[in-house]
DNA sequence: AGGAAGATCCGCT
DNA sequence: GCGGATCTTCCTG
């Protein structure tokens, strides 16, 4: 765990997402609630570049009451809901009026893990805790209720951990967007190389 | 107004 | 590998 437990400051999240991907992985997602905390490393990401991206759901600066965090302020929480039965968590990057987002895709857990365990409600290995972004959600409670929660501040939050080393970075293309078109094979996801918690298959 | 598809996961085959 | 769960949004008529 970090020694810090000072959330990263919201000019951490004023870049491109991109960027700002990269830059997540290794750091603390923790959530505390009365039920107690979690907090887990991030490990895989991906990035969604905003209006002209395909595979974003701000394509086309399409605002709805759904995606309307997306272009508020960088480091707060875009949660939604797919499927008609799982919740996703972003971070939004970028400048406001730019509607970028990081989406938490997969996590080690680090406290908390008996907690986790009884969200997800069937017996799962450590390192399959937080692997899915809906797994990761529901290991850390997050719903609707957190979405355009604060990242810098209250209950749930992003802490600095440990960067992680460019050379343990491995990107490819993002999972589950092969109706984007060309923007499908864009190589925005990214993910710790040597992480037993990552999702899918680890190209790069 | 109605239908289709989606930034998914799980259990069965 | 396939289908079921069934909310939100978009597109068609």
């Amino acid at each position: 765990m970090s020694a810090s437990r000072e959330p990263l400051p919201r000019a951490f999240y004023e870049r491109d997402a991109v960027r700002l991907a990269r830059a997540l992985l290794g750091r603390t997602l923790v959530h505390e609630t009365r039920e107690g905390t979690v907090a887990a490393r991030i490990v895989e990401v991906e990035a969604y570049r905003g209006p002209a991206d395909r595979a974003a759901h701000s394509y086309g600066g399409r605002r709805t009451p759904r995606n309307e965090v997306m272009w508020g302020p960088a480091g707060h929480a875009y949660v939604y809901f797919v499927y008609g039965m799982h919740w996703c968590l972003n971070a939004v990057a970028a400048k406001p009026g730019a509607p970028e987002a990081v989406l938490f895709r997969a996590a080690e857990p680090l406290e908390g893990k008996d907690l986790a365990r009884r969200r997800r409600g069937r017996d799962v290995s450590d390192e399959g805790l937080l692997r899915g972004p809906a797994n990761l959600c529901r290991a850390l409670g997050v719903g609707r209720a957190q979405n355009g929660a604060d990242l810098t501040s209250g209950g749930l939050v992003i802490l600095a951990g440990d960067e992680v080393p460019p050379r343990c970075i491995r990107a490819s293309p993002r999972i589950g967007v092969d109706y984007a078109g060309d923007d499908a094979l864009m190589p925005w996801r990214f993910f710790v190389a040597d992480s037993p918690a990552v999702s899918g298959r680890r190209r790069g």
